[in-house]
DNA sequence: TGATATAGTATCCTTTTTTATACTGTTATT
DNA sequence: AATAACAGTATAAAAAAGGATACTATATCA
């Protein structure tokens, strides 16, 4: 999760399990639904706190750090007074928007169901 | 992750964000994992083991319970000796297939390029 | 008789993650 | 003069996750 290089590959028998490569990059705790937001559009700091006030400014920072260490967020600085930081998907995390997509769509089948919910109850 | 009934819906801006919800249920270091070794097909407890030897037996089960708790995953227990219990995906679990493929695919993709690859390097 | 296989628990301990709180600097507003 | 907005950082502490090791039961195999 926070350092890909050495955390991945610690599956000898299962070497380079492709699903597990995806969730070092995207497993953060807040990543996903941080990716879904940027979907929409760039967004500032202080925009991220107001859309999602349970995440912590530490954390925040945390988590958009390592995204954009690992490529898949922009940050771009604007020297004004008070400061604007604009974080956005860069190309490459663009690629990642048809996951994002799926889970999207999941939750929003899923979530007001009991659980587990009856499927096939007819 | 571990209690999705409190642990969701902290996010009173952002109320009922599905990916949110969506990683509540897959966001566990090894569920994504696991479930994608159980598209293939039931598994047992020990060849969990042998296919992802980096996990023990601990994390297993604990990892397990929780997709069982969550209607992922069925537990099929046969009186024998010794004793044998087979894991496989719930016709519920089964709605998280898209999700693991795209997961899948995107690592397929991206694993062995150099981090963050150059896209339209041409 | 002792080892092997299965599917775990139980206990303790360490590491990692996450939270909470206070603090930084600059400018405009009140 | 004090406050607010912005985008953070620093420090300490709490909580959660993960790891190591030992242990359970029973039947079969050598």
């Amino acid at each position: 999760m926070r350092d890909r290089k050495s955390g991945y590959g610690h599956c000898p028998n299962d070497e380079g399990c492709p699903v597990e490569y995806t969730l070092d990059v995207i497993g953060g705790k807040w990543k996903g639904v941080l990716l879904y937001h940027l979907v929409e559009g760039p967004k500032r700091f202080n925009e991220f706190r107001r859309i999602c006030p349970a995440i912590t400014q530490r954390m925040l920072t945390l988590q958009l750090r390592e995204l954009e260490k690992d490529g898949i967020v922009h940050r771009e600085v604007y020297h004004q007074v008070p400061p604007k930081v604009e974080y956005s998907l860069t190309e490459f995390g663009q690629t990642l928007v048809p996951i994002i997509m799926q889970m999207k769509i999941w939750g929003e089948t899923y979530k007001n169901k009991p659980t587990p919910p009856t499927l096939a109850e007819g």
